[in-house]
RNA sequence: CGGGACGUAGCGCAGUCCGGUAGCGCACCUGAAUGGGGUUCAGGGGGUCGCGGGUUCGAAUCCCGCCGUCCCGACCA
C-alpha cells in the first residue's frame, strides 16, 4: 500500500477500509446488485468462526437448527398489525413465476416470524410440546433506502432464533438469557463491550412486547446496535393461532421470543478494533492466530530456517493445553520473492493477532521473536515451552483488546447530569453515550431525534445505570421515569 | 425521491478553466543486485478518456442529451 494512502478506522474513511482491508483480506466484496454482499470462498473466514461459536452456544442451551422457506405469502405478513406496518415498506415482492403473474404475491422474508409461527401452530398441541427452541441460519432481504457494506446491506446473513413457551415468564427468561448469550459472545469473543438494556416503544421490533438490545460504541463514538432479543408476548401466537392445551386442560396461546445477530457484527468488529494499519482481530475469532515469518539471506539459511519454521508450526499446532478441540491456528508464510517487511504489513492489515519472526539469529539463541498486532509490542520468546507462552500471549491480547475498547467507550460516556444545550453541543461534536433522565414521553424522543439526530439507544440494565438515578428529564426538566442512554447511531 | 460531487489503465488519481501526440503512483511482466519493518535499478505490457450527438483543421478538454457511481438527507439490524 502506498504511504500516501492512510487507512483509518474512522467512519468518514470507511470506504478506504473496505478497499484495502476488507476486500484485500477477502472478507467481502460488492456484488452487481447494489448493496449486497459477497463472502468469498477461501476468505479470511471471520464470519465462519463467528457462526461456529454462536452455533455451539445455541446448541449448548438446547436450541436446534431448522430451516424455513425464503418465500412467504404476502398475506402472512398482514396477520400481525404492527409487524406489517414495520416491515411492509421494506420488503421485496415476487409477483411473477413460471412466466405467469402469481395469484398472491410472495415476499422475500425480511425476517421469519410469520412463516415460523405458522408452522409452530401445526407442531404444538400440548404444553408437553413446549418449550420449542429453534434457530435458523439464513439470508433475509430488507429494501433499505441506503445501504452500507456490512452495517446495512440489502441482503444479509444472520441467525434468527424463534421460541415458543407456555408462560410469559418463561419467554421473558429466554429473551433475557439470549441477551446474555449475545453479550458473552460479543464481549468475550469479539472483545467488543456492549451496553445491554430495553428499547423504548418507538425503537422496539415491529410486533414485539419488549425488545432488548446490545449497543456497542464504534471509534467515531457512534452507537452500533449489535443484536436484539425480543419478547413477542402472545402477539404472533394470536395472529397465527399458535395454541396449546395446558396442564389444567384449558387452551392457551403460546408465548414467543425471537432474536438475531447478523453479518453486521463483522462491521462492528472492524469499526471497534481497526486501526491505521488495518484490521485487528481478537484471537478467539482469528482464523489465523499466529503467523510465522521465516527470515533468511543465503540458500543454506533458507533451508534451515524454513524447516525450523515448520517444526515450530507443528509444535504449536500439536499443543493441547487449550483442550483437544481448540488447537492453535498457525500459518507459515514462506513465500519467496517477498521481503519480510512486506509480509509483516500484509498480515497486520489482515489482523493476525501475533506474528513470530524466525531467522538464523533466533535459531542460535533458541528463541523466536514475537510482535503483537494489538499493541505492536515486540519481545523474544524462548523456544522451550513456546506453545504455552504463545497461548498465554494470545489470551492476554484477547483481554487487552476488550479492556482497551471498554476504556475507550467509558471515556466517551457522559454520566454526569448535563443540560440539553450541552447535549446538543456534544452530539454536534465528539458524540458518545450520554446517560440522562427521561420523562418517558415518546414526543421528547422524537424532538431530540429531530434536533440532534441522537436517539435513545437503550434503557440500560441495572449494571450500567448510575448509582444515583436522575431525578429529572434532561430535555423537559420534568420528573424522570428512566435513566436512558442517548447516542447517535448507525 | 430531494441537495452536492464525480466518471481518464486492474486500483487510486492528474490533465478539463485556456482544444494541439494519453500522463503519474500502486499493481502486473522480464532481468540483475538486495534481503531482521513496505528494496533498488533498468526494461516492458496494459486506455473506445462513461455513452451518444454537435462545434472545430483538430475534442479527455467547449456545447447538448443520456447513463452510471459516490456523498449528504428521509428508512433501518
Amino acid at each position: 500500500m502506498a504511504d500516501d494512502k492512510k487507512l483509518t478506522s474512522r467512519a468518514e474513511d470507511f470506504s478506504a477500509w473496505y478497499n484495502e482491508v476488507v476486500l484485500r483480506a477477502e472478507l467481502a466484496d460488492y456484488a452487481p446488485v447494489k448493496g449486497c454482499m459477497v463472502i468469498r470462498p477461501n476468505g479470511y473466514g471471520i464470519w465462519e468462526r463467528m457462526q461456529r461459536a454462536l452455533d455451539d452456544m445455541f446448541k449448548a442451551t438446547g436450541h436446534r437448527n431448522a430451516y424455513f422457506p425464503l418465500l412467504i405469502p404476502e398475506s402472512f405478513l398482514h396477520k400481525e398489525a404492527q409487524h406489517v406496518e414495520g416491515f411492509a415498506p421494506e420488503t421485496a415482492v415476487v409477483t411473477h413465476g413460471g412466466g405467469k403473474k402469481l395469484e398472491e404475491p410472495l415476499i422475500i422474508r425480511p425476517t421469519s416470524e410469520t412463516i415460523i409461527y405458522h408452522m409452530f401452530a401445526k407442531w404444538v398441541q400440548s404444553y408437553r410440546d413446549l418449550p420449542l427452541l429453534i434457530n435458523q441460519w439464513a439470508n433475509v432481504v430488507r429494501w433499505e433506502m441506503r445501504t452500507r457494506l456490512f452495517l446495512r446491506t440489502l441482503e444479509f446473513l444472520w441467525q434468527e432464533g424463534h421460541t415458543a413457551h407456555a408462560t410469559h415468564d418463561e419467554a421473558e427468561a429466554e429473551a433475557r438469557s439470549i441477551l446474555g448469550l449475545y453479550r458473552d459472545f460479543q464481549e468475550n469473543w469479539m472483545a467488543m463491550p456492549v451496553v445491554t438494556g430495553l428499547k423504548t416503544e418507538s425503537e422496539k421490533f415491529a410486533g414485539a412486547l419488549r425488545t432488548y438490545s446490545l449497543e456497542a460504541m464504534m471509534q467515531d463514538n457512534k452507537a452500533l446496535q449489535a443484536g436484539t432479543s425480543h419478547n413477542l408476548g402472545q402477539n404472533f401466537a394470536k395472529a397465527f393461532d399458535l395454541k396449546f392445551q395446558a396442564e389444567s386442560g384449558s387452551m392457551e396461546h403460546a408465548w414467543n421470543t425471537s432474536w438475531g445477530v447478523s453479518t453486521r457484527m463483522i462491521g462492528g468488529l472492524i469499526m471497534c478494533h481497526g486501526d491505521d494499519n488495518g484490521l485487528r482481530t481478537p484471537p478467539r475469532l482469528a482464523p489465523i492466530e499466529v503467523v510465522i515469518v521465516p527470515i533468511w539471506k543465503t540458500d543454506d539459511e533458507r533451508g534451515r530456517v524454513i524447516e525450523a519454521a515448520h517444526r515450530l508450526r507443528d509444535e504449536l499446532a500439536a499443543w493441547t493445553g487449550r483442550g483437544s478441540t481448540d488447537r492453535l491456528r498457525v500459518h507459515v508464510d514462506a513465500r519467496e520473492g517477498m521481503r519480510s517487511g512486506a509480509k509483516y504489513y500484509e498480515w497486520e492489515m489482515q489482523g493476525v493477532p501475533l506474528r513470530l519472526e524466525l531467522g538464523p539469529r533466533d535459531l542460535e539463541k533458541h528463541s523466536v521473536f514475537s510482535a503483537r498486532r494489538d499493541t505492536r509490542e515486540k519481545a523474544p520468546i524462548a523456544m522451550a515451552g513456546v506453545a504455552a507462552s504463545v497461548a498465554k500471549i494470545l489470551e492476554r491480547i484477547q483481554l487487552d483488546m476488550f479492556a482497551a475498547a471498554k476504556e475507550r467507550r467509558e471515556s466517551h460516556s457522559v454520566r454526569e447530569r448535563i443540560t440539553y444545550d450541552r447535549f446538543k453541543e456534544l452530539m454536534e461534536g465528539e458524540g458518545g453515550f450520554v446517560y440522562a433522565g427521561w420523562n418517558g414521553d415518546p414526543a421528547v424522543e422524537a424532538q431530540v431525534k429531530e434536533e440532534t439526530k441522537a436517539t435513545i439507544r437503550v434503557i440500560p440494565d441495572a449494571e450500567f445505570r448510575s448509582p444515583d438515578a436522575p431525578a429529572t428529564c434532561m430535555v423537559t426538566g420534568q420528573p424522570a421515569t428512566h435513566e436512558v442512554v442517548w447516542a447517535k447511531a448507525y
